[in-house]
DNA sequence: CTGGGGACGGGGCCC
DNA sequence: GGGGCCCCGTCCCCA
């Protein structure tokens, strides 16, 4: 009996060494393995970066290459050119034709939605049919990028403040206004990405069909955008992203911020509302507008660039607050990314080469996937709170062609942005729709709702509303009759002073704008655009 | 009667 | 918040 036990301890024994020096066996592998694993990871990532810094410099000289053939074309175009030309590109800007020529853009090929890191930017500059559209945002590196990667600029028009000097000029002899004789070239509207290396500047996006991997890089594009779970977010929306909303501000932010989505919209929009005239427009659509006010605490604290990044990153906020960090996340998209905002489907129309506000505005009335203005009624209308809406309601009716005047594009176009000041270190908040820049967040919160609709001023004699409060306080003076600004020489009271200012050229004789077909000459621009276009014209 | 132009009121938007 | 400009619609006058 005492042999069988000893037996068994001993054979317990061997069992146990056994076991052991297989545990150390497998451990030895497992290190050997990782080890290799690690080296092969080493590697990986060695080329990774040697493939990036590659990929930089090629960008940067692609860059630099199209700074200076874009320098030459302005050279080019800076020549006088007939008046058709501006007439033909007003009338593109109301929708009325395409640019065909001049236009560039950087647009993924036509049926992929996947940009990866290594795949190559390619420019047809000629024929605007490729390739990606991206941007490089200003920022505080973006001097260091050199010339050639600043941030691009389009003028299809004459700057208005300029033009407004030139009117104006000196005293005594008003210089002639013009208007069409020297219409601004027509330089290319281009979206470079500056890729600088440094991961918390370079923003990508890399969207494959259904997934929407958000790593250190993000370019907006806008089919990202309503990759949400919120394509609603793309119907309440309702306001589909000028072309150059696929542009996403690039801040040094290492980590993003991702909200995720709350009900909290009535919350978020109880803000501002110090107008006692003024009632909120708590009924507005949260997807309309992705700002959601909560972001004002992100704001007020200075922390906008967190706050865009949040933006785009879901597009929704919590309404607790809680916020995720995200360094790299995949969303996933429920059902398929709808190509509406596939550059491509303006592309393949033969529209590629004037893709900016103008394409946008024909892609919104073919495209069926792009929500309309009527879609927005039937969001707003699903949505609890907006239940309470009136007819007043003037959100869902928000046209676009409201929303993106001719002057919106002109100053959406225009260098900067609309930026005229100069300083553009000085504007760094820039506007996710139409990439103008302003100098705090609050000024782009203001202006993006330019883009979005909301109109949190009401007038509570009328059914008005206002996206600002002078513009609501201004308003309501042709209820109350109020005329504080009378004229000097005839008595007459005018509710505004610039209608007043206008008012004084009766007296003075002051006409600014002469035609330079004919010399006729107009106290208003306007007159004198009618007059050219009615007698002038040669289109 | 019609068209061109002047004048004015109002909204949009930016500084 | 005020100032200012742009744009549009409308009304009116006049040739």
């Amino acid at each position: 009996m005492a042999n069988c036990v000893g037996f068994h301890t001993q054979i317990a024994s061997i069992m146990e060494v056994l076991a052991n020096a297989a545990v150390a066996e497998i451990c030895k592998l497992v290190d050997d393995d990782y080890a290799v694993f690690r080296l092969e990871v080493t590697q990986s990532q060695k080329e990774n970066r040697g493939l990036r810094r590659k990929l930089q410099l090629l960008e940067l000289k692609v860059s630099r290459e199209r700074a200076e053939r874009t320098i030459r074309e302005r050279v080019l175009a800076s020549r006088p050119s007939s008046v058709k030309i501006l007439d033909r590109y007003r009338g593109m800007a109301r929708g009325e034709g395409h640019i065909t020529g001049g236009h560039r853009s950087f647009v993924k090929p036509a049926g992929h939605n996947t940009w990866r890191d290594d795949q190559t930017i390619t420019v047809d500059e000629g024929s605007g049919t490729s390739t990606q559209h991206v941007i490089m945002i200003e920022s505080a590196d973006a001097e260091a990028a050199g010339p050639g990667v600043k941030q691009e600029r389009s003028e299809g028009e004459e700057d208005p403040r300029h033009s407004r000097d030139n009117q104006t000029g000196a005293a005594g002899d008003p210089p002639v206004a013009t208007e069409d004789t020297a219409p601004a070239p027509l330089r290319t509207r281009r979206s470079i990405t500056e890729v600088s290396g440094m991961p918390n500047t370079v923003l990508k996006s890399e969207t494959d069909t259904e997934t929407l991997t958000v790593t250190h890089r993000l370019l907006h594009t806008g089919s990202d955008h309503r990759s949400d779970p919120e394509r609603q977010g793309l119907g309440r929306l309702g306001c589909p992203p000028a072309p150059s909303s696929e542009y996403l501000p690039v801040f040094h932010q290492s980590h993003r911020m991702v909200h995720t989505r709350g009900d909290g919209y009535g919350d978020a929009l109880n803000i501002g509302g110090d107008d006692p005239s003024c009632s909120y427009a708590t009924e507005i659509d949260p997807g309309n507008m992705p700002l959601g006010l909560e972001t004002q605490t992100d704001l007020s604290k200075g922390d906008w660039n967190r706050y865009s990044s949040s933006v785009h990153s879901e597009g929704c906020l919590d309404k607790k607050g809680e916020v995720i960090v995200v360094d790299e996340v995949t969303v996933k998209v429920e059902g398929d990314v709808p190509p509406t905002w596939n550059a491509d489907s303006h592309l393949v129309e033969g529209h590629s080469q004037g893709r900016d506000f103008l394409d946008y505005r024909g892609s919104l009335e073919t495209n069926l996937n792009i929500a309309t203005p009527s879609s927005l009624h039937v969001f707003r209308d699903r949505d609890p709170v907006s239940a309470s809406m009136g007819p007043s309601d003037s959100h869902g009716s928000v046209r676009f062609d409201e929303v993106l005047n001719s002057n919106d594009r002109a100053k959406a176009l225009a260098p900067g942005g609309g930026d005229t000041s100069g300083n553009i270190k000085e504007k760094r908040f820039l506007c996710m729709f139409c990439n103008k820049g302003f100098s705090c967040p609050q000024k782009v919160e203001i202006h993006q709702r330019v883009h979005t609709g909301v109109k949190c001023f009401s007038c509570t004699q009328c059914q008005m509303r206002f996206v600002q409060a002078g513009d609501l306080k201004r308003h309501q003076r042709v209820h109350t009759g109020e005329k504080p600004y009378s004229c000097p020489q005839c008595e007459k009271r005018f509710s505004r002073q610039d209608h007043l200012k206008m008012h004084m050229k009766v007296h003075t004789g002051e006409r600014p704008f002469a035609c330079t077909q004919c010399g006729k000459r107009f106290s208003e621009r306007r007159c004198l655009r009618i007059h050219q276009q009615k007698n002038h014209s040669t289109l």
